[in-house]
Order: structure tokens, then C-alpha cells, then sequence
DNA sequence: AGGCGTCGCTTTTTT
DNA sequence: AGCGACGCCT
């Protein structure tokens, strides 16, 4: 018998025991969420609740299998067959069972290569925005037809909003867009989104389907549901609709998805959906030493999110995180090489990580790290299945699935020398129209692609494991690897040895193939021990390091450039901040570089830290310089950090959260009285900001260099 | 007419 | 580094 009682906190056990009705889990960062869950599913099966009756809908495929992994640990046997993965992953496997009309010859899914190149082929054919330089790329009109989809809004809304100079261009992309529909039914090709909407559909338009998940899964899990949009949230009103024994768990603090529609709303609005939600928050903190606890509250003390969140640990010790500012972004990668070195000292590669805006931001470190034998591992930026070899040899096997698939029609026979876009084309509509004289003349004309052909109509005819495919495929691809990447063919075919283990898991093909599209297989995880990590901050969410390097923290940069416009978006970066720090167990390092190259400055121009930073009181964290010929200086305290040397947390925490928890206060009161406080000041601590009013005669002041102070009232001197 | 090489320009984040 | 426009080649 697992001690649920001892193992867990109060909060924890709550959760973990509440089975029946809906239940949201409020989970700060480091607080045990995992933890939780995995109890909870261990509960479960020890009530007796069959691990079929259960859905565990997370972000990633590798976030459920660690859970279950984690259970089935704790129950000291498996946990067996429970269904679960992304929602795309989910909507893909009931869809590819119920196919919707039209898709009933097959159905491929479209990563966001896929779709991009598919819309390309969408407005040249409609021969819109020919040859006008300001017409936008079809890169961003992917991003605003996707946005459009995902907030569920009029694209002519989005372009509003999000892109004024692009407004006058609304009718054309609104066309395109109509192209782009009509094309995915015509070719049986669906696109992440599709996947979303179709399978609403599909549950709405069939009750007999409906009831039938409703009671397939009796129990429902939906993780990171700050991240949710509005159709994963409908999604989950119709499958939990019946018993209502759903659990919510999430962060409103770490919503870093606005961009592709997540909307915040979703979470605050879950009781609203599911009346008699009970909600449990977890405050305690497992993961962080204090010194880097007080910097992420610190850095979230200023943001405007509902549920405010004061995290305290029992994690006792730790060092200040430090703040190294180096020249340039260039000698930044060898001031991260150093601190690694430094840092092996002490922790395994596997506990160190460096994160970044962006997936480019990187490159500098990644030529230094190769240049001292460090080996690393990336994470987000460009995907391994993007690679044009794994796309290429991809081609043949969507073709066996979906003969329809004029994306993978199209690329395989670009790879012939002398046959393009029109060319290609022409096969297509020759072999679907049975034009056999034309068609005739056409693979005479192109042998090689004569060849693709019939080995995809071989493979048709046989019943082959995805592996065997994948074999025949390489036999025909191979030798044209090295003719098509005469450069660096030696490690694409590494890539492709790897594709190949990959499909050896599979029993099915269309499984194989939508997996690969739908989550990053990342080929020898295995193998990672000695690897350190590079990562996205969006790829980073939900794991966690001893020491952590943010890098790239300069305005523009981190912030990005076009989040510095909109108050929304800037919020979202500070959350993103949030998200990177709150990674670290007991290092953080953050990195400021004095100036970062530009192409268009023709070279290296001057940069102002990003604000996130520039916002810190400065006790808490030490700050170092770097000098010319390379070495770190540590800049001589501040009169403020002697001051503070030696006081505790910013703010006591006990205090706050019981004064803005509030057993008698409804959990779910938004902040929206805070946005309006403005200034004070105090004789002590100067001019700060009003951040929170503490009924009945506290607030909460953030005062520069001092940071987050409550004060009660009477000794704040008010401004207008 | 369609394919292919070259030059100039611009880079967020992900299922 | 990748897209798009432009111009030359088959």
C-alpha cells in the first residue's frame, strides 16, 4: 500500500484522492505536479479503475509516458493501457478510425513544412500577389491563416490586430486562404489544426460516436492547461461532458502558447464549464534553491495574471544566481563554454542546460561547444523529421497511405533532374485521369521517376511491416543521396539509419508516419547522459536542470523584436522569462551580452539589457563584467545590496499568500483592480509601484533595488 | 515553357 | 539559411 499521506503535502494529497467530478489543479512551477498526477493515476488503479477506462492528455507523448512510467513504478507494476498523448495525437487516432467525408481513401497529416509548402503552391496557381516585393511571405500568411483558426476569428481581424500593414492585402489572403481548403479536401491532407476542428466535428455530428467516448473514458486528465485553445477546451466539455470526472492541472503563470491561440480565459473559465469544480493551488516549491525562487517571483511580481502565486521552498541554501554581462554576443558563447566547463565540476552534463528565445540564437554556442568537445544536444528550432532526406524518403511512404497526396507527389518527383512543379503536375493528373498515352510519354521521358513510381505501386501491392518499407525505399534513395547532397551525405544517412529505427517500433504505417509528423521523435534520447542540453524556452516547459544559462537577454532578442509592441505580447515574453528560470534547481546564470550582431547594423551594434533583467532588484543576484582580454570582473556592490545583505525574501511569503489566497475569498478572483494602482512613495524605500492591494490597509509595493515590499498603508504616501 | 542557378533580403515561439 | 525574384538555359 502506497502512504499517500506522508508522500504528499496537503494540497498534493487532495488532488491525488479527489477521483470523481471535476477537479483543477492550480500547479506553480517546481510545486510536484508531476508528482501529483502520478499519485493520483496510482490511486486509481488502486480503487480499482481500469487503466483502459483512462485518457492522459499532456503536451508531449513523452510527458504521459513518464507519468505512466512513474505510476507503474509506484504500484510496483505496469499501468497497462492507458490512452494518451497530445490532443493532436488523440484527435489523429479516433479520426483515422471514423475518417470524416471525403477522406475515405486515406488521409495524411501535414506538418507545418507540409502546409507551408502546399499554400505556396495554393497562391501561385491563383497567381495572387505576383511579383509585388510587399506582399507577405507565404511563411507569414501560414501564420495568420493559423492564427485566425486557432483564436477562431475573422482573418481580416487578425490582420487588424496583429498586422496592420498587412490589412490591405485581407482580400487576397482570404482567397488563398479558400484555395488552401479546397486543395487539403481535393488531396485527402489535413493540417494540425483540421485535426482539432474535424474531430469536434465528428463528435458532434455523430451522438452514437459521442456517447461512445464519453463512456470509453470515464476518466479525463488534461495537462498544461494554460496552453489549451479554444477548440482543446470545447474538446474536453464533449468528451468529459457526461460523468464530469475530469482534472485540469495547469499554470496560468507559465502560458507561453498565446501565439497559437492558448488562451489564458480556458483556465480561469474551467469551473465555469464544469460547475462544483473543486480547485486545489500547489504553492510549495520542490524544485529551486531560494536565491533562484526570490528572482522568478521577482520577476513575476510585476505581471498581471490572476491567480497570484507567491512560491516558498524548503529547499534551504543555494548561491545567488549570477548575472554576467559580456561584451558581445560572440564572446557570450565562450563565457557559457567557461561556466559549463566550471559547472561539470560539479553536476553531470544531463543537469545543464542553456536556453534561448529562439532556435538561431544558439549558433554561436553550439561552433564553441563543438570547438571545446562538449557534446550537446538541440532542442526546438528546426525539427528532425524538416530534414530534406527524412522529408524525401517520408514522400514514398505517404504515398502508400494516401495516393492522393499531391505535396508528396509533387516533391519526389522534384528530386528527378529536369522535372518541376508543372511537370510534376502533369504526371499527377495523367495517372489520376487515366491518360495513359500521355502518361506514357511522360515516364519515358523521366525513367527515374518512372522507377519511384512503381516501386511505390510494389510496395502498394505487398502488406509490409513499416520497417520493410522503409528498407525498399533506401534501396531506390540512397544512391540518390549522395547525388542529390554530394556535400554531407555521410551524416543525412546516419539521419536516415536512425528513420529506420524509428519505424522498427511501428507495427502500422499510418501510425508511424502521422507520430513522426505530429512529435518529434528526437532519434537517440537514449544515448543523451553525457550530452548537455540546448534548448528552446517553449521546448524547455515542463522540465528541469541543476543549472540552467538563459542567454540573449537583450531587448529585441529576449524580448523579441516584435513583442515590444503590444502590452499582450510583452506579458506573454515575461512569462516566457518566467518559464526559462524557473527551470534551474540550484544554478542560474543569465546572460547579457553589451552589443549582439546585425546584419543590418553591418555588424556589431550596441544592446540594452532586456527589461526583465533590467526590472531585478539588485540583491538578488551578483552581477559580473567581462574585461578585454576576456576574463569576468564582479562589479562592486551596490549600497542597497549591503543593505539588504543578509534580509530574507522579498516578500514573507506566509504572509502573502494567506493575505491573497484567502480561505474566505473565492479562488478565482481576477487582478483586474491592479492594473490601475499606480505610484507611492515611502520614506525609506523611495518611489515604488503599487502592485496589489492587501485588503484591509496592506499593499504590496515593488520599490526599485529594494523589490516587492507589503506596507501597510498609513506609511505609503499616495500618488494621483 | 519550364527548370535551375544566382543574388538580395529577412530570421520567434510549436502541434 | 531559406525564400522569392529574375534571368539564362534546355
Amino acid at each position: 500500500m502506497i502512504d499517500y499521506k506522508k508522500e504528499l503535502n496537503p494540497a498534493q494529497y487532495e488532488a491525488a484522492m479527489t477521483l470523481e467530478g471535476p477537479l483543477l489543479c492550480i500547479a506553480g512551477a517546481g510545486s510536484g505536479k508531476t508528482r501529483t498526477v502520478v499519485y493520483r493515476l496510482a490511486n486509481m488503479v488502486e480503487q480499482g479503475v481500469a487503466a483502459h477506462d483512462i485518457l492522459l492528455l499532456t503536451f508531449t507523448r513523452k510527458a504521459s509516458q513518464e507519468m505512466l512510467h512513474r505510476a507503474g513504478e509506484l504500484l510496483g507494476h505496469g499501468i497497462g493501457a492507458v490512452s494518451g498523448g497530445t490532443f493532436h495525437g488523440f484527435a489523429y487516432s479516433v479520426l483515422r478510425q471514423h475518417p470524416p467525408q471525403g477522406f475515405e481513401g486515406g488521409l495524411s497529416i501535414m506538418d507545418s513544412a507540409d502546409a507551408t509548402e502546399a499554400l505556396k503552391y495554393c497562391k501561385d496557381t491563383m497567381g495572387l500577389g505576383k511579383g509585388d516585393k510587399s506582399f507577405p511571405k507565404t511563411a507569414t500568411v501560414m501564420g495568420m491563416l493559423s492564427k485566425a483558426r486557432n483564436k477562431e476569428r475573422e482573418i481580416g481581424d487578425i490582420l487588424q490586430r496583429e498586422a496592420f500593414h498587412l490589412a490591405a492585402y485581407r482580400d487576397d489572403i482570404v482567397q488563398i486562404s479558400t484555395g488552401y481548403s479546397n486543395y487539403k479536401r481535393e488531396h485527402g491532407l489535413l493540417d494540425y489544426d483540421d485535426l482539432l476542428f474535424e474531430l469536434e466535428n465528428l463528435l458532434r455530428t455523430r451522438p452514437d460516436l459521442l456517447d461512445y467516448y464519453r463512456h470509453r473514458f470515464k476518466y479525463i486528465m488534461v495537462d498544461e492547461y494554460q496552453d489549451t485553445n479554444l477548440v482543446q477546451a470545447r474538446l474536453v466539455q464533449l468528451l468529459a461532458g457526461g460523468h464530469r470526472n475530469v482534472m485540469a492541472v495547469g499554470d496560468d503563470a507559465q502560458s507561453i502558447y498565446a501565439f497559437r491561440g492558448a488562451n489564458v480565459q480556458n483556465i480561469l473559465e474551467f469551473p465555469a464549464m464544469f460547475p462544483g469544480t473543486r480547485i486545489v493551488k500547489l504553492e510549495e516549491n520542490y524544485r529551486s534553491v531560494q536565491p533562484v525562487l526570490d528572482l522568478t517571483n521577482a520577476i513575476l511580481a510585476e505581471a498581471p495574471v490572476a491567480f497570484h502565486k507567491t512560491l516558498f521552498t524548503s529547499r534551504t541554501g543555494g548561491n545567488l544566481p549570477q548575472l554576467v554581462k559580456p561584451l558581445s554576443d560572440l564572446t557570450q558563447a565562450n563565457q557559457v563554454v567557461n561556466k559549463i566547463a566550471e559547472l561539470r565540476r560539479s553536476y553531470e552534463p544531463k543537469d545543464i542546460a542553456v536556453l534561448f528565445r529562439a532556435g538561431y540564437q544558439s549558433y554561436h554556442v553550439e561552433m564553441q561547444l563543438s570547438k571545446a568537445g562538449i557534446p550537446f544536444r538541440k532542442y526546438g528550432g528546426v525539427k528532425y523529421s524538416d530534414a530534406a532526406h527524412v522529408k524525401d524518403v517520408m514522400c514514398y511512404v505517404r504515398l502508400l497511405i494516401n495516393p492522393l497526396d499531391l505535396p508528396a507527389f509533387q516533391r519526389l518527383a522534384a528530386n528527378v533532374k529536369g522535372v518541376g512543379p508543372k511537370t510534376a503536375l502533369k504526371i499527377y493528373e495523367a495517372s489520376r485521369l487515366a491518360d495513359p498515352s500521355t502518361l506514357d510519354r511522360l515516364l519515358k521521358k523521366y525513367p527515374d521517376f518512372a522507377k519511384d513510381l512503381e516501386l511505390v505501386d510494389s510496395l502498394r501491392r505487398q502488406r509490409l511491416e513499416p520497417v520493410e518499407v522503409l528498407e525498399e525505399v533506401l534501396e531506390v534513395y540512397k544512391p540518390r543521396l549522395m547525388q542529390l547532397y554530394p556535400d554531407d551525405y555521410p551524416r543525412r544517412e546516419h539521419g536516415l539509419e536512425q528513420l529506420v529505427q524509428i519505424a522498427a517500433t511501428y507495427r502500422e504505417l499510418d501510425l508511424f508516419v502521422s507520430d513522426l509528423s505530429l512529435e518529434d521523435p528526437n532519434p537517440d534520447a537514449a544515448a543523451s547522459e553525457d550530452h548537455i542540453t540546448l534548448s528552446t524556452v517553449h521546448s524547455a516547459k515542463g522540465l528541469e536542470w541543476d543549472a540552467v544559462l538563459v542567454i540573449d537577454l537583450v531587448e529585441e532578442r529576449f524580448p523579441s523584436k516584435q513583442a515590444l509592441q503590444k502590452a499582450d505580447d510583452l506579458e506573454e515574453e515575461r512569462r516566457l522569462m518566467y518559464v526559462a528560470c524557473t527551470r534551474a534547481r540550484e544554478y542560474l546564470g543569465l546572460f547579457v551580452p553589451s552589443s549582439i550582431y546585425s546584419r543590418g547594423g553591418g555588424g556589431n551594434e550596441p544592446a540594452m539589457p532586456s527589461p526583465f533583467v533590467r526590472d531585478l532588484p539588485v540583491y538578488l543576484y551578483e552581477e559580473w563584467k567581462e574585461n578585454y582580454t576576456g576574463g569576468l570582473m564582479q562589479r562592486e556592490y551596490q549600497q542597497q545590496r549591503t543593505m539588504r545583505l543578509g534580509d530574507s525574501v522579498p516578500a514573507a511569503p506566509d504572509a502573502f499568500s494567506r493575505a491573497t489566497g484567502g480561505e474566505s475569498e473565492p479562488a478565482f478572483a481576477p487582478r483586474t483592480a491592479s492594473r490601475k494602482l499606480g505610484h507611492c512613495t515611502h520614506k525609506i524605500f523611495g518611489r515604488g509601484k503599487l502592485i496589489k492591494h492587501l485588503p484591509p490597509d496592506k499593499y504590496q509595493v515593488n520599490f526599485p533595488g529594494f523589490g516587492l515590499k507589503v506596507i501597510m498603508e498609513a506609511y505609503l504616501q499616495m500618488e494621483e
